[in-house]
This record gives structure tokens, C-alpha cells and sequence, in this order.
DNA sequence: CGGGGATTTGACACATATCAAGAGCGGTGG
DNA sequence: CCACCGCTCTTGATATGTGTCAAATCCCCG
């Protein structure tokens, strides 16, 4: 794959056709510039003035990814970040008992694979459970911008410090919480990340299985249907399968300890 | 042991003279440049060039800190990047319901303080269990030195990026380990950390309670405790209150599940 | 030397894991 | 289009690990 310039090309009339074909427009390489993407709000360049075109220097390539391909897998070189531009995706370790843990589950709007700075490889694998597309940003490259562009550097900072809060706090929900505060704070939390991206914060389908659900949590594949069940008994969802339904929310968040 | 040797010849008289300018301030304050200490190798400034002066220019004070102190508390204005030279620490979060969870255990070499990026606050808390030395480093000075010093911030991205495979590893510890193997994976991990340290792998004191432990691996206290009784009770190692022994290493690792 | 906290240990309860069976859904190929 | 097959999900019975409650001892610190 050639990583030559291309970036620059990026016009109006490309993003159109990107909404008709999305193929075709794959094929041109980068059919939307940062800087008019949709997700810029909460993507990577956030934070950056409209008049910095650093941004639009950053994305060299898209890439398309189907269900059940991998992005990539633990011990891969690191040589990219992923800003993911739409689809979901879990992220998880295997350890050589062939146990998996699910790390997270990131979706449009997040960035992902800064987990490999330290040792230049990734650690955890990354596998999409949705169809969707992902804006390759070579680390190298961007390295080199942002030591021009201070908005950036802090903008990735930023970022890395989230990861780590948002690891605290799933260590916390690990430590301490009962099963049914688990799966209530899951529901919540994905509930709130549709509500951010646009979607709904009371219907939404789960893209992923009950046993990557419980890897998460911590928990045995049954145990989360027997309290998902237990939820809709009590009326505070309805599930069928993948599809969720929140009735109670308030309910819902009774059962969550707190931030 | 190299922990004392670099212990402190800092004078508490020394901290009263304050910053004047960031050279004369540096010299003045601190009686070890950063370029002659001895955890040179761990800290903040590793892979840095001895020739590349940047990083005598970071540290502006030093603090002593005593057992039961508290470094700084979640909810503070983030100022500063703590690199500890000495002592033992907890950082934790609580809950308001009054629950808290430990969420690491830093020692001489480890540098704290990179989870308040992102909102300007601290988000946890941190205190001494034991005595101990700590270098603040302004980070927004941290950052403008950053920024001529490449190397540097490379640094600083290998560092956060250690701290998230560090919580990917607890995360996998906490969601799928059962109690001994939690156990036992702390006291090897602690084990070996004082070993990188310079102390004793096989002979150690525990600077935390039962309690500490019991949170930092989801378990209550009193599992800790009939843990390390059952350990003692198969000759794995010997524990007597806050004394550890390990007396049989590969017995101990026989228990920790991944590589 | 006294007292409060830390630790150990025991008995018991309970939440979750384990084992097992069956049903439902979705993809595939005839 | 239908039938089949595999995977996912649900539900039940049982096992077990860990939490809870309680009490005694030990240690450290003032």
C-alpha cells in the first residue's frame, strides 16, 4: 500500500459520493479531511482550531473492516493509531491458557492503539463485531505534528489520561461490585455512549456476545443472562437477544453504587 | 542496596529557598540533578542522553512526606507530575458511598500524576504508607521542555502507555483469577518490583494492611489473610503480619495462571 | 503500660460458577 | 425456499468460593 500524499485532495464533492458509494469512495483514499468529518467533535483532532489544518495532515489511509476481521492482534508492530469512524469493535487479551479478557469495546468516535508506545507491539487484539471504517494515522507522523501543533500533543494527552480514568474505573466496578451493579453500570454506560453518538439512549442493540459481555464484567456468560433476565422480570428492561429496551432508568441507576 | 545510597541529602533548609528562574532554581534547590540520581534509570528522564540537559531543568522542589500523609487528594487542582525517590504509597478511589478501591501501590522510581490531564483534577488520591521523597515536576514546565526535547516526551508516551498495560493486566487479574492466584500474582509482582529496585525478591515487608490488599485485588481481608495462611500452610512461603517470605518461588508462579 | 487497630480463625450464608439440557436464531447449501 | 447445522442464549440443579459476622489474639504506638 502506497503512503503517498493524498490528503490534501480531500473536497466536498468526494464526501458526496463517499455517502452514495462507499466502495468507490474508499478506493480514493480520504474522501472527508478531519476537518470536516462528522465525528471531529469527539475524535482525535478535537480541541484544534478550524483554521489549524495540522489535523488534516494526520490521516494517510482509511481502512474498511468487517465482522470478525481483526485490526490487529497482540504482538502486531505498532505503527498506527485507529480513530474509528464507525462500527464496533471489542479489544481484549488472551493469555496462554487460551482465557480471553475484553478490555473494552470502542465504537465511532474512539481512538485506539496507544496501548502499543511502550514496547512498539500491540498488547491486546482488536476485532470488529460490526462492519464499519477506521482512519489509519501513522504514530511516526504523528508524532512529528504534534511537536509543531502543542493543541494536539495536548489533545493526545488527554486521551491517554481517559484511558487510564476509564481503567480505574472498570478496576472499581471489578473490585467491588456485585453482578447486578456490573451488568446496570454496562447497560448504562453503553446506553450513555449511544446517547453521544446520536443514537438512542433507550433502544439500542448489543453488538457483542454474552460471554464477551461477561468477560468484561467479570462474569460467566450465564450469570449475565440470569440478571438480564432478572432485569426485565422486574421491569427494568426488555431484552430480546441483542436487542435492549430500557424501561426503568431511574431503576437502573438505583442499582449502580455511584461514579 | 542502591536505595540507600541515593537517599536524601536534602536538607529541609534547602526547600525553604523558592524558584527564581527555572536554571538558578534547579541548582538550588535540588541537591541531586536529575542527571546524577540514582533511579536515573527508572524514572521520568530515562532514555535521555546524560548530555541532554533538559532534564536537570524539570524539577523545581522536592517534598518529604511521612507515613499517613497525603501527597495529594482526588479533586485537586493538577499541577505537577510527582516522581517518588523514596517510600511506599497507595493511590486510591473512593466512592461516595465510602467504599474505596486501591488502585496501585507506587514506589521509589514510579512517577505519578498523569491521570489529572485530562481535567485539570486530580482523579485519585494519593498516600504515603511509608516515609518517603518525592520530586514534583511542574507539568505545564514539564511540557514546554517536552516539547523541545523529543526524546523526552517519548518518555512521557512510554510512561502512560506502561500505566494502561499495567491496568489491562489488573483488569485481567480482577475479572478472571480466583483468589490465590490474585494473591499470588501480587506478591510476585510486588517481589519483583523490589528486586528492580535493588531489595530482596525472597525477603520483603508489606507496607500495606490486609484491608489495602484485600481492595487492590477485589477480595475481602479476610480472604487475604486465610490466603497467606493456606501459602504458609504449604510451605510457599512464610508470613508473619506484614514479613514475607517466599520460599517456594516456582510453587508460587505454579498458581499465576498467564506466562 | 494501656488501648486501638490489625490479623487470624471459625461458622455460616449467599452469590456466582459449574455442569447440563434444550430452545431459538441465523447463516449455508441443497 | 426449505432444511440443516452451529452458535448463542436461556434456564435449572448443584457445587463451591468468597463474603459476612463474630471473637480472640497480637502488635504497634502513644
Amino acid at each position: 500500500m502506497a503512503i503517498a500524499a493524498m490528503v490534501q485532495n480531500a473536497s466536498p464533492v468526494r464526501k458526496a459520493l463517499y455517502v452514495r458509494s462507499v466502495r468507490e469512495a474508499t478506493v480514493a483514499q480520504c474522501p472527508t479531511a478531519c476537518s470536516s468529518c462528522t465525528l471531529h467533535s469527539t475524535c482525535l483532532p478535537c480541541g484544534l482550531q478550524q483554521t489549524d489544518d495540522s489535523m488534516d495532515e494526520l490521516v494517510y489511509s482509511r481502512r474498511r473492516i468487517h465482522r470478525g476481521e481483526h485490526l490487529y492482534r497482540a504482538g502486531d508492530p505498532f505503527k498506527f493509531l485507529y480513530a474509528f469512524r464507525s462500527g464496533f469493535f471489542k479489544t481484549y487479551i488472551d493469555t496462554p491458557e487460551g482465557q480471553t479478557q475484553v478490555t473494552a469495546f470502542p465504537m465511532a468516535g474512539d481512538v485506539l492503539g496507544l496501548d502499543g508506545i511502550e514496547t512498539d507491539k500491540h498488547r491486546v487484539s482488536t476485532v470488529a463485531l460490526e462492519d464499519g471504517e477506521v482512519c489509519m494515522i501513522p504514530f511516526a507522523h504523528f508524532q512529528a505534528v504534534a511537536l509543531r501543533s502543542p493543541a494536539l500533543l495536548h489533545q493526545m494527552h488527554r486521551m491517554m489520561s481517559r484511558e487510564i480514568m476509564r481503567e480505574h474505573s472498570v478496576m472499581a466496578l471489578l473490585g467491588g461490585m456485585r453482578a447486578e451493579s456490573r451488568v446496570a453500570t454496562f447497560l448504562l454506560a453503553l446506553s450513555e455512549k449511544f446517547a453521544g453518538r446520536g443514537y438512542s439512549a433507550m433502544q439500542f442493540n448489543l453488538r457483542m456476545t454474552r460471554e464477551d459481555i461477561g468477560s468484561y464484567l467479570g462474569l460467566k456468560l450465564e450469570t449475565v443472562s440470569r440478571v438480564l433476565s432478572r432485569f426485565q422480570a422486574t421491569n427494568l428492561i426488555k431484552a430480546n437477544l441483542r436487542s435492549i429496551e430500557i424501561v426503568d432508568m431511574t431503576g437502573l441507576k438505583s442499582l449502580v453504587p455511584e461514579l
